[in-house]
DNA sequence: AAGGAAAATAAAAACGTTTTTATTACAGAT
DNA sequence: ATCTGTAATAAAAACGTTTTTATTTTCCTT
């Protein structure tokens, strides 16, 4: 078998190199390189200085083999659906950004892997932590009853999760004040006189998405006003959920005056679906959305928007793993993010709409 | 140190596991494992039983050591810049979707690496290929005379580029048709009438920008025009750039009837600046795009856009490196996909513009 | 029945580390 | 001068594989 030559074609240095170019045994090169004190001084700086001379970089495999850590940091990335080629996922390029950033200069290497649906993202995660594949993980997505965070928890498997889940366990995450959010839209539009107001939600299962209700809800109860909870719509992250859905509560009998919208691809969608029923936005409707990607100051008109930017979510994770990894207690590694509410309309239909 | 466990809290299970537990000695079972024909089909059969009876994965570090090889598939990300928070790169979640599944079942593990400009890239690509980071790597945002393609043709490490260079070098890659594409759009403009088409194009280093405007000085001279190559703009590829360029465009005294946008953020950005300026699409001016995520669709109005499931350059990627890196020559890895061109629009001004 | 070739398996070496154990050198104490 | 303890380093073992080399077994030939 051919040794792993460097670019020039030269054999890449080891350990083995720099005893010979020292004189000293590979033990001893190896105490000094990773700064054992029972090296002199003046060997570590010998050493060193061969291994700057060389080019000498440490063979993460060997190091894996003898110390049983892998140096690799998993991320499960949800696959987007080949089938409707609909707009997906699209801000897990600012997550994995955010987390590459963090992970920078550290000894651990960013490691996707790709989950097809929710259980094959168990079965992922399972996998990386019983054949130990890394040495910790990141995942979002998470459900209100979560068997990842359990499973993790049990084992006691370095982790962090973007999504908090609604068991009671101490578990490393960062996350989204979700309920914080839709309670500030939501009150928003009430106090413009609102009082139909839908939510273009995700999935109920998931545990943001049961946030979102919540905070939903108590806008309308602390105002003194029933929620319109029959206006309340889950469904996948897609435009065109955002549009059909938008058809449909227009069909209705008792339509929404404003909508909360889950993210921006829905939100495109939802006004795609408003334009095309002839309803504008600020007139005969408003509109408030979710922004990860900072993209709805260039609708038109602009719409009113809880902004966060998601890359200081990907940093913060990669941060809290960092410390998860090297054993750091999962308790104070936790934080809720409260996106910026950017008020771009008044959000009372122009006033158009009677404030109680 | 802690033998690495699995969940359950035992020791998971190696070769040597697999020796004790057949009888074998530990040479045989790798054969047996491998396949080598030295052994019996009796052994083998009762290998591989002992194998799925106690779970055995083999240890992707100590074949790593031994074999040399990494069983990593690099692939460089663009870092999003962190200070503008535009939006920027987000067809990565299809290229890493695509390539992900392209792996998916095959030895090798997606491992990302983040640059921060192109500098860093050819930085980032030369540590891999000399330190043997990976078994092979992915890029994109080639530039037409591209540093690490030379460097890596050179070197004889595999990789596959989205994107081709100008230079002429054998090496495995995957492309758009950028000519064809641009030169099919502006021809379609040209056919409706229009004369002073706009290409807001990405950043003429980059070799696909260059083909761009190819494609689009080639449609005006078979229609016989001279090209109007004083409406070519090169910029990021965000939505900030669609707008600012497209306020600079009608603020020159000759304006353009139509605009050929680079993607759909920039779209958007565009959109967003005709709308403030009065400008409606279909009737002062025509816009078509390209279009990765299918979102024009969605657009107020639909409009006529270059379609080219990115994903599905993605997986194209993953296939030809893993051909690559079992040495298939990269002559016959090289794939151009020419997009479809869908039309939403008539893209001649709704009849108000005459025909030549 | 002995010899030898071929087949099957066992044993050993190696990949590049870290860590444990052993050895050497040198100081200070007796 | 010898002993003891300590500091510094060397040597060896180990991690889990694959591959090369050595050994054993089988079976055929004479």
């Amino acid at each position: 078998m051919a040794k792993a030559k460097s670019e020039s074609g030269r054999t890449l240095p080891t350990i083995k190199t720099l005893a010979a170019h020292t004189g000293y045994s590979i033990g001893t090169i190896s105490k000094a390189l990773r700064g054992s004190p029972v090296v002199t001084e003046a060997t570590r700086e010998a050493v060193l200085a061969a291994a700057r001379e060389l080019g000498y970089q440490a063979n993460a495999r060997g190091m894996a083999l003898r110390t049983g850590k892998t140096y690799q940091a998993a991320v499960l990335m949800p696959i987007t659906s080949a089938a409707g080629y609909e707009w997906d996922g699209v801000e897990y390029t600012q997550i994995l950004s955010g987390i590459s950033q963090a992970l920078d200069g550290s000894d651990y290497q960013l490691s996707v892997y790709g989950y097809r649906n929710f259980d094959d993202a168990c079965a992922v995660a399972r996998r990386i932590a019983d054949q130990r594949l890394a040495d910790g993980m990141i995942f979002s997505g998470v459900l209100a009853s979560d068997p990842r965070i359990a499973m993790l928890v049990e084992a006691g498997f370095p982790f962090v999760s973007l999504g908090r889940c609604r068991q009671s366990l101490v578990y490393a995450h960062v996350d989204v004040d979700n309920e914080w959010a839709a309670y500030a839209a939501t009150a928003r539009l009430i106090a413009g006189g609102h009082r139909r107001i839908a939510l273009i939600n995700a999935e109920p299962r998931l545990s943001y998405a049961l946030d979102r209700i919540d905070g939903f809800s108590r806008a309308f109860k602390e105002a003194g006003h029933e929620p319109s909870l029959d206006l309340v719509n889950g469904g996948d992250l897609t435009a065109r959920f955002g549009r059909d859905t938008t058809r449909k509560l227009f069909k209705q009998p008792s339509t929404p005056t404003a909508l909360v919208c889950v993210n921006e691809a829905t939100t495109l969608g939802v006004l795609s679906a408003l334009n095309s029923l002839g309803l504008r936005v600020g007139e005969n409707v408003d509109v408030i959305a979710y922004d990860d990607i900072n993209v709805s100051a260039y609708f038109s008109p602009p719409i009113t928007t809880l902004y966060q930017p998601i890359e200081l979510l990907g940093r913060r994770l990669g941060e809290f793993l960092l410390l998860r990894m090297v054993d750091e207690g999962a308790a104070k590694l936790a934080e809720v993010f409260r996106p910026e509410l950017i008020g771009r309309q008044p959000d009372n239909l122009g006033g158009r709409i009677g404030r109680t």
